[in-house]
RNA sequence: CGGGGUGUGGCGCAGUUGAUAGCGCGCCCGGUUUGGGACCGGGAGGUCGAAGGUUUAAGUCCUUUCACCCCGACCA
């Protein structure tokens, strides 16, 4: 624990990222290439996120379920823009119990293919429809540049699969499921970001289209950590999902997936930390208050250990820290590295006065307030902070939000600040792998149909605001 | 996978022309301290990323390999 080992954000933000990581012990690395241990505190996070999504997947009427870890080979080649766009990151084992595999088995990239095989057993009837499953669950991409939390070879998510009656239901799933993941990163990881659809090159492989979250980070680059695919038919024509309606008429089913990652821990810690550390809005905080006392007499001790109960009592995630061998400026760092949203800092004064010295994080400011009504106050001050972390992220994507009315401004966008660039543009994936190669940027999202403009690259009449950024 | 860089106790580093390792922080024990990273005393801990080679002798030279960082291609 050292925070004058923490690089400034400002001057190297990959080495502090990766030093955040380690000295506010979110995480640690795996001994192979591209895994990473998470640690309790990074875990917490997780666990924090996972608790308010599967409350709304319940809330939809979603089933969560498990399915195998393991694929045979043959089930991804079945739809053919799915095998091609995850070939090149499957781990593939040959070897089972000494003996080589007559069909080798792929640890599961995603689970479309496992999943769906079942739903063909499973549905008949337009009465078995719609079908809702989720599961919470690792999968493996073996990606060649990693980054822990942003790209580990194994990563941690939830996944959705639901097959309906109808392309207008299908369609009615996808968009809830964005909605949903907008509101978590909103909601508690204070993240402002767009919504969108995803272009021809950029939509998941195998499906009809794709709907993605994407927020912008301090370093100019974007991060999509969750994504909504409307599949079509795709999946059920190959996998026969098929079902007899009422009228007795056979058809396909329309299926939907959707999925969140850990890779949005990524975004919180990018996002909101600083030169001093991790900056954890109180809603996902794992410790959202710390109490420290300056002296360790017992009348404070004593006042330490009541409030800490009285706080936990009412649901607040608080920790007295009572170690004796850490001074008191040194647990004020360690939590200010650690990120808590608020740590009370408790010495005679205190127990006197019946006040309480809240340091608040996000702000590095202290607040006085009542020890009597403590949990009404503390509950005000989370509030006040986790909308103030939320402005500050809505802010700064509009101000990173440039328009170009044509290739020159974009690439001058490009060069000088990053960020999203919002333009007129038809998709084509021909014209955006030539911005891609020319300035590193490629399309994020489509967020509005609107017919008023020229293509900012072909001047031809445009159909759709794109945005454009460079991606994580 | 391509280009560049790094690799020495947990962390940050030093180690001259080759002679089998040292510092700071941290850690453990004892004591004094505690309102923004305390101090004193006493300890533990490394064969120098890994494997091979040259040599009487390798942290230092050579080869291979691995990991991490930065920049690309792939990607949630």
């Amino acid at each position: 624990m050292a925070k004058e080992l923490l690089p400034k954000k400002s001057d190297n933000i990959s080495e502090w990222y990766t030093s955040v990581i380690r000295i506010a012990d979110l995480a640690d690395y795996g001994p192979v290439k591209g895994t990473m241990i998470i640690k309790p505190y990074g875990y917490a996070i997780w666990e924090a996120i996972q608790k308010q999504l599967d409350g709304y997947i319940k809330e939809k009427g979603v089933k969560n379920a498990y399915f195998p870890l393991f694929i045979p080979m043959s089930f991804l080649e079945k739809e053919k823009s799915h095998v091609e766009g995850f070939s090149p990151e499957l781990a593939v084992v040959t070897v089972c119990g000494g003996e080589k595999l007559e069909e080798p088995l792929v640890v599961r990239p995603t689970s479309e293919t496992v999943i769906y095989d079942a739903y063909g057993k499973w549905i008949q009837s337009w009465r078995d429809l719609p079908l809702m499953m989720n599961q919470w669950c690792n999968v493996v991409r073996w990606e060649k540049r990693t980054m822990p939390f942003m790209r580990t070879s194994e990563f941690l998510w939830q996944e959705g699969h639901t097959a309906h009656a109808t392309h207008e239901e299908a369609i009615e799933m996808q968009n809830w499921a964005m909605d949903a993941y907008s509101k978590v990163y909103r909601d508690l990881l204070a993240i402002d970001g767009y919504t969108g659809l995803k272009s021809i090159t950029e939509r998941f492989a195998g499906a009809a289209n794709s709907l993605t979250f994407e927020s912008l980070m301090p370093s100019g680059k974007v991060v999509q950590s969750c994504t909504s695919h409307d599949l079509g038919q795709n999946f059920s024509k190959v996998f026969n999902i098929k079902f007899q309606d009422e009228q007795g008429v056979d058809s396909y089913a329309w299926q939907t997936s959707w999925g969140y990652t850990t890779r949005s821990i990524a975004a919180l810690i990018l996002a909101h930390g600083d030169d001093n550390g991790l900056c954890l809005p109180p809603n996902v905080a794992p410790i959202q208050i710390a109490i420290v006392s300056a002296k360790a007499t017992k009348e404070v001790v004593d006042f330490c250990r009541l409030l800490n109960e009285e706080l936990v009592g009412n649901g607040i995630r608080s920790e007295f820290d009572n170690r004796d061998d850490e001074t008191f400026g040194y647990k004020l760092n360690k939590w200010e590295v650690r990120g808590a949203p608020i740590v009370i800092k408790v010495g005679p004064r205190e127990v006197d006065n019946g006040k309480l010295t809240c340091r608040r994080r996000d702000t590095l400011s202290d607040v006085e307030i009542n020890r009597g009504d403590a949990t009404i106050n503390i509950r005000e001050l989370f509030d006040e902070i986790q909308s103030s972390m939320l402005n500050s992220s809505v802010n700064y994507k509009e101000e990173n939000t440039r328009t170009a009315s044509n290739y020159d401004e974009f690439k001058d966008i490009m060069k000088q600040h990053k960020g999203f660039i919002k333009v007129f543009w038809n998709d084509d994936p021909k014209i955006e792998k030539i911005i891609k190669d020319e300035t590193t940027a490629t399309t994020r999202c489509k967020i509005a149909e609107d017919t008023s403009g020229v293509d900012f690259y072909t001047g031809k009449p445009a159909k759709d605001i794109w945005l454009f950024a460079q991606s994580y």
